[in-house]
DNA sequence: CTAAACGCGGACAATCATTATCCTCGTTAT
DNA sequence: ATAACGAGGATAATGATTGTCCGCGTTTAG
């Protein structure tokens, strides 16, 4: 059981298109080279992110990719949800109906609720940081300088 | 990203042999049957439920499996514990440092300590529920009946 | 004291979800 | 028109999970 690592890199794709100006859009294949990504697969998580709502895409030439929403409007959560999907993190196998020999209809689990709420609270953890709150981390002391950097390559690769 | 189904066959595991009587253990292969488990594999998920002194192990003919510890003593997470191991469900495949181009030593995430904290409270909801209160529901109107032909399951496969 | 029933442990194979590639299409700026 | 881009589907490669097999040590029964 381990989270997928297209949720980690779509956080920071979407840190990325943060640091864009207004009206401007970063390609896809120059975000997929900066975070050392499969080009190909990696336009896939772009699209779930554009499915979902959390960015937009622009096509033709000078086309690419930018922020549908404000930062602040952007969780974590929002992006976990828009990669792994709705699928919970439990679903029971219904050993239960089998070892009681219930009918099917009332098959029943006695871990479902339990989990559920589990489920609830670790996602509420994740509804709590946005991408602002995390471009504000970036921007501290210590990755200042680099962060900088960053920006500065944003600007050479972005276009319109 | 899905949790192992090791996990909900293991609670029931463990349920059934919180119905034995003292002493008395139940084999490995009447329990995987019972389950409708493969048999070797879940003689697996047995050894590790063993290594986390959940449950206890006796070798030789009449040998077989019975509860370590009290019913009111094992959680939910004690079980998710013994199956799914320490490994968390997120780990930080270090993009950030490649975007910044961070020394190794100072590599970081931004995304560790939140995620981390998300997974203390999944964790903490399955520390709630025990072996004891589960079988409290089980013993609840709707079940009791059929519950009560499991127990007897249980006494007809026992051995000791 | 031998055999049979059980748990232990490791090597190995099958299955399934995730990751990755490829090819074709529609759109838009030049 | 053509070149650069995103969209979407078919299809492979990879890796984790699940499942099988075989030989071993222990204990009870004959």
């Amino acid at each position: 059981m381990h989270m997928k690592t297209g949720v980690e890199q779509s956080v920071y794709a979407v840190l990325l298109l943060n640091m864009l100006p207004d009206k401007a859009v970063l390609p896809g294949e120059a975000i997929s080279q900066q975070l050392k990504a499969s080009p190909t697969y990696f336009r896939k998580l772009l699209r779930k992110l554009v499915s979902a709502d959390v960015i937009a895409s622009v096509p033709g030439v000078k086309g690419g990719f930018k922020l549908n929403k404000r930062p602040e409007a952007i969780t974590v959560y929002d992006i976990y949800l828009a990669i792994e999907g709705r699928q919970s993190l439990y679903s029971s196998s219904g050993i239960l109906g089998d070892l009681l020999e219930l009918e099917k209809e009332e098959s029943c689990c006695l871990l479902t609720d339990l989990m559920e709420e589990a489920e609830v609270a670790w996602k509420s953890v994740m509804k709590r940081e946005t991408i602002s709150s995390l471009a504000e981390k970036m921007n501290e002391q210590q990755f200042l300088l680099k962060t900088e950097a960053l920006q500065q390559w944003v600007q050479r690769k972005m276009v319109a």
